[in-house]
RNA sequence: GGACAGGUGGCCGAGUGGUUAAUGGCAGCAGACUGUAAAUCUGCCCGCGAGAGCGUACGCUGGUUCGAAUCCAGCCCUGUCCA
């Protein structure tokens, strides 16, 4: 791997966020030189970002680290149109109103990685939405659109893929990496923006984005991918129990986000540590070193800095506390609950604190011997828990019983 | 507007009149083994109900039939080619 000089490009490539880079000796001059404001793009798509983003927004974090201006693009006018990437269909059109709703939830996880202000390290966030909505037609045709060749656009594989499987991809869709090269263009002239960064699948989009500002303005801007994130065993980051891993708490609570670090395969738990903590990286080399059972030291070491770095460190410490008593065998406050009226019986409860969909499906896992109350196994469809017990589903879903 | 192909459970993909709640694969859940890991083996995987049964389900709406995801008609959507 190449020697970077730039504390920027050095601290990215030695924790393992670089895949493709446009030229990376300009990149690591300009680094050397100035402060580089740089953006990241984000979907307003949904009310909360979920751990698939946090290699992106830790990106960002790493670049103020290095002294730099991370500049956060929220999507509000391109999540009107929704990124075909990957995708194999199209996605569904969103109103105004719940984009900007969206757009606000998010803005609050940023807080608890970036530091915003005014100074030239700040970050800043940004909407699209704000040059994108008024937008004129003809005039962008002429001044955009001319730079683009469909011939060129059709070999991307956002587009290829799509056409190569004979599922439909319409204009609008079409239109999206022409106005996220557009984005591109746009910063680098309202924030003297000179670096784009994102997941591997958005190579094309920033590349894009990089010739256009060159044939425009003549400025000259770079891009970066990081790879992508996925389990030692190829799976794709970011499920547990209850789905998505969300970034917000009003959509995961701390207990849960602290459960999934704490649930890293053996061989993640490294690159993990490095992309996702601030550990320092001699630290994470002992850690992950550790063998055995004891790598589970490292997981908790990754538990808790990940979930202090977003919930709090009181609220990491309190999740480290609630798993270890609830896997000693006790029960800890921070485990989800139900309210005992609501949970009238074991079906109840399971299905009321999220561990089952159905009862259906609760009575199959009671045949199966996967539910305890207080480390019982029951097997009893009508057995009635009381207040204070402990409701288990599995070896790892804990939860208790509320009063009242 | 025309010709042809297609729309099946979270995804992929069989099925082309009954024994089909619908083969198989992936994903997911649980049990065993462990270290709240991986791998492996086993079971489960639409809902309700006391696993006797009932209700929903194969793009939508009607029709034929004792009986349809399977046949017919119209409509909607997708793809390819033609205009």
């Amino acid at each position: 791997m190449t020697e970077y000089r730039s504390e920027l490009l050095h601290l990215l490539s030695s924790r393992g966020y670089i895949h493709q880079l446009t030229d990376a000796e300009g990149l690591d001059a300009l680094a050397q030189k100035q402060v580089v404001p740089g953006y990241i793009g984000f979907d307003a798509t949904a009310p909360s970002l979920h751990v698939g983003s946090l290699v992106q927004i830790m990106m960002l974090r790493r670049m103020q680290q290095a002294g730099h201006k991370p500049i956060v693009l929220m999507g509000g006018g391109t999540s009107k149109i929704g990124d075909p990437s990957l995708r194999d269909e199209a996605r569904k059109l969103m109103t105004g109103d719940v984009i900007q709703q969206n757009i606000a939830s998010i803005q609050r996880v940023f807080a608890h990685f970036l530091t915003f202000g005014d100074g030239p390290a700040d970050a800043v966030m940004v909407n699209n939405a704000d040059w994108l909505d008024t937008l004129e037609y003809i005039p962008f045709l002429r001044d955009i659109g001319q730079h683009f060749s469909v011939n060129r656009m059709l070999s991307f594989d956002s587009v290829k893929l799509r056409l190569d499987r004979d599922q439909s991809l319409s204009f609008l869709e079409f239109n999206y990496m022409i106005l996220q090269a557009y984005d591109f263009l746009e910063l680098s002239r309202r924030a003297q923006c000179r670096l784009q960064m994102g997941g591997s699948d958005q190579w094309g989009n920033i590349v894009n984005g990089i010739e256009l500002s060159r044939r425009v303005d003549g400025t000259e801007v770079f891009g970066l991918t990081s790879p992508l994130i996925t389990t030692a065993d190829g799976g794709k980051m970011g499920k547990t129990a209850k789905g998505a891993v969300w970034l917000n708490e009003e959509a995961l609570p701390a207990y849960d986000y602290w459960q999934f670090w704490r649930n890293t395969q053996d061989a993640d738990v490294g690159r993990f540590l490095r992309l996702f903590t601030d550990l320092p990286l001699d630290e994470i080399a002992r850690l992950e070193k550790l063998e055995g059972a004891e790598i589970n030291e490292a997981k908790k070491m990754l538990a808790n800095e990940a979930t202090a770095m977003i919930h709090g460190r009181d609220a990491a410490t309190a999740a480290a506390q609630t798993a270890a008593a609830t896997f000693a065998g006790g029960a800890g406050e921070d485990l989800p609950s139900v309210p005992a009226d609501a949970a009238s019986t074991i079906l109840a409860a399971i299905v009321g604190l999220g561990f089952a969909a159905s009862n259906k499906e609760v009575k199959r896992k009671l045949d199966e011997g996967a539910i305890r109350v207080n480390d019982e196994v029951i097997r009893d469809p009508a057995y009635a828990p009381k207040p204070g017990d402990k409701i288990s589903f599995g070896k790892k879903k804990h939860g208790i019983i509320a009063e009242g």
